[in-house]
Parts: C-alpha cells; structure tokens; sequence
DNA sequence: AATGTATTTTAGTAATTGGTCAAATATTGG
DNA sequence: CCAATATTTGACCAATTACTAAAATACATT
C-alpha cells in the first residue's frame, strides 16, 4: 500500500485520472470523430462515471483540446532536432529514423493529427502558419544549401519534406488498411525497424545520396 | 426552356437532386465527420429543405454509404489499369501520374477514404480485405518479378506501392497543410504538373530507374 | 383535361447527449 | 481527531437532431 503509489503527493489522483481520461478521450476521438465521441463514452472506456469526467475537464471541447496539446507536443518531440553539422544523409536518416519510430510508438497522435488537416485544420490553423511554416522554410533552406553545394541531387526541398513526412506518417494512419493488406494482426517488432531501413534506403537514393 | 435541360426522361430531377445531396454530404462528412454533420447542414449546403434530402435518401447512413461508393469509384478508376507491355518505369510513371491527377482533380474522394481508414475502416473492411489485398498482391508479384530480372533495384515491393499510395494521396489529405506552408491560397494549375515531375523524378530514382 | 406518380414542404416526436447540481464520500494537513 | 478540500456519484434538464406523417403541389402520360 506504500509501495505502488509513488508521488503521494496534492495532484497525483487528479494527475492519473486526467491521463486515464485524455488516454480514452483520443481513442474514442480517432474512433467516432469529436461530434461522435460521446462524454458517456469516454467514461466508460477511462473506467470513470460521467461526471468525473466532467469535473476534470469542464466541458467536452476542453477534453478535446487537451488531446489535441498532448498531441502537438508529440509532433514536437517526435520531430527530432536537426544538427547542423551533419552531412545530408545522416540528417535524412535520423529525420525518417525519429518520424518512423513516432508513427509506430504513438499512432494515435499520429491518426488525431491527420483527422484535424483533413477536416480543415480548424485547430491547428495558429500552428501551421507559424510554427510549422516557419520550421519547413528553415529545413528546406538547409536542404537548398547542400544541393547548391552539390552535396545531394537537386530535389525540391518541400516537396522532399512532404514526401518524407507522408511516407513515415503512413504507417501510423492508415495502420488499419496496411495491416490488413499485409494480412497481419498487429505490426511486429521488425517491421518498425524494416521500415526505417526501407524508406532510409528509398528516399537516400531518390535524393541521389546512394 | 428545352434548351438547358437534355434527358428530359424520368428520373432526372432525382438523378439531379442525388448529385446535389452527395456533393454536399460530402463536403459536410469531410469537415464535420460522419455524427457531426447533420441532414440539415447537408440540406442547406445542397440548397433543399431537409425532409427532400430524407425523401431521396431513406437515412443519414444511407447518404454516407453513397457517398462511400462514389468515393470507392473513384479509387478504382484512378487506379489507371497496368499494361503489361510496359517496363517498369513506364508503369510508374502512369500509377504516380493517375494517383497525382485523382488527389487534384477529387480530393473529396481521397479525404473521405482517409478518414474511413484512421477511424479503423469500418465501412472498407470488406473492401480491402478482398479487392485491395488482391490488387496489392497481383502489382507486388510484377514488382518482384522485375526485380527478379534485374530490371530495378531490390526494393521492397509492398512497402514500394505504400509509399507511392501516401506520398500521392498527401496533395489530397493534407491540402491545408500544404497550402498554408506554401503560403498559397488555392493549388495552381502548374502544382500538379510539378508535383507529378518531382514525385516521378523522386520514386524513379528511389527504385534505382533513373 | 384527367389521373396517377413524383416531389416538395411543414409540423411534429422520440431519443440522445452535453452539461448542471447538490449531496455523499474520501483525502489531506494541522 | 477535525476541518477543509478534493473527488465521486446519481438525478436531472435543455437543446439538438434523426426521422415520420401527411398534406400540398408539380409533373408526366394518356
């Protein structure tokens, strides 16, 4: 009774209900959309009555907001920061090696944030036109550089990005259609693996650097 | 007065009004999902009182199957048939160039499918179960059997075929987020030519083609 | 024109659901 | 232990919404 519990501290109920919450809160979001999702529901997959629900999230769209944070600080770290004194080949591969393991290790992120571009990106409008503008237009000067440079082929550096972000996000969206394709269960230990080394491989070479 | 209007037959003010709804329904399940689009928000979108989208459609379900058939349509005549004659490459560049002129020419189509799937493709089981498996199979085995033949480099045919479905789809799916990195409004006419030549160029290369 | 069929439209109804309230119960700190 | 605070819970309500009923109107064919 002393031993399970580590921080007894003020906040740690409320920190494991919260996370118990936001857990079934995005299942249940990928599942039946925000409008579908029902608060009942949520409860019933978090383990919680209704209005437990309620009393830590005021409301419905709070839930979902927070969701949504949890998310937006995966893509963050997920993304992997870029060192500049690597050549084009190591930076492209720990960039797909950072994107690939994201997919397989938090598909739903992956899955949440693809519904919000689909549907508009009615959440996300503050964060793509800045941060992730912004982060694209660093990278593909990066990327100019080296082709300037001669250091790679001359391939559009956002379309490049676009390429690299579509190919590792696959895996964790549209998981459903592949697995069922490959005629799989679940995805397995190697095949996390056996895709980093396959894309590595595959957009090396489409950017002429193998 | 009998100008405008060609096959004056029966079933034109439904084949009309059906057309109508569909558009609308779709428009409306792309941004507000399945539960939160309502028959009035479709009624008012397709410019029709909500008891005529009733009236032609028995139930909301009913909306959205057909809405899914259309969208499944499209997949298969966007799909554009494999020659046999053709070498590799050429049969590349048409399966990028068909999948790049569908994700422009009907994003609609590519969205609602994507949306299908993340939400574990509980209309599409059936399909990809039997027709999309098969397909994939079928396209795997003439990969192989050129790479077999020296014909390209060895790349993983199954993962190949993924990444040309994602990095294709992705001018559909994500179109928001693209346009806002591009700080661009609408896709131009010349974007999807340019994204037809890079994606060619890029997969060419990455199957050792070029 | 007359008749049968297709379409339009208004006014409802039953079910679902987000959110509130206030009363129990548990937990914590002094 | 006791008081203050945090959490749990069931009952309830107002708003939304899918769907129905049925009457009115347009349309086509003879």
């Amino acid at each position: 009774m002393n031993v399970a519990k580590k921080e007894s501290k003020q906040g740690t109920i409320r920190a494991l209900s919260e996370a118990k919450i936001l857990e079934a809160a995005q299942e249940e979001f990928i599942l039946q959309g925000f409008k579908g999702a029902t608060v009942q529901s949520i409860a019933d997959r978090a383990g919680l009555p209704k209005a437990n629900i309620l009393y830590y999230f005021k409301n419905k769209d709070n839930i979902y907001h927070a969701v949504l944070e949890r998310t937006l600080d995966m893509w963050d770290e997920g993304i992997g920061d870029i060192d500049p004194q690597d050549d084009p080949a190591t930076t492209i591969e720990k960039f797909i090696a950072s994107k690939v393991r994201m997919s397989f290790q938090h598909p739903g992120a992956s899955k949440i944030y693809a519904m919000e571009i689909i549907q508009g990106a009615q959440h996300l409008k503050d964060f793509a036109r800045t941060y992730l503008r912004k982060w694209v237009r660093e990278k593909a000067a990066l990327f100019q550089h080296w082709i300037d440079n001669g250091q790679m082929a001359n391939v559009d550096p956002y379309h490049l990005i676009f390429a690299i972000w579509s190919t590792t996000q696959h895996y964790a969206d549209f998981e459903t259609q592949i697995l069922t394709v490959m005629n799989q269960a679940d995805y397995e230990e190697q095949d996390e693996q056996q895709v980093i080394a396959f894309l590595t491989d595959f957009v090396l070479r489409g950017c002429g650097l193998k």
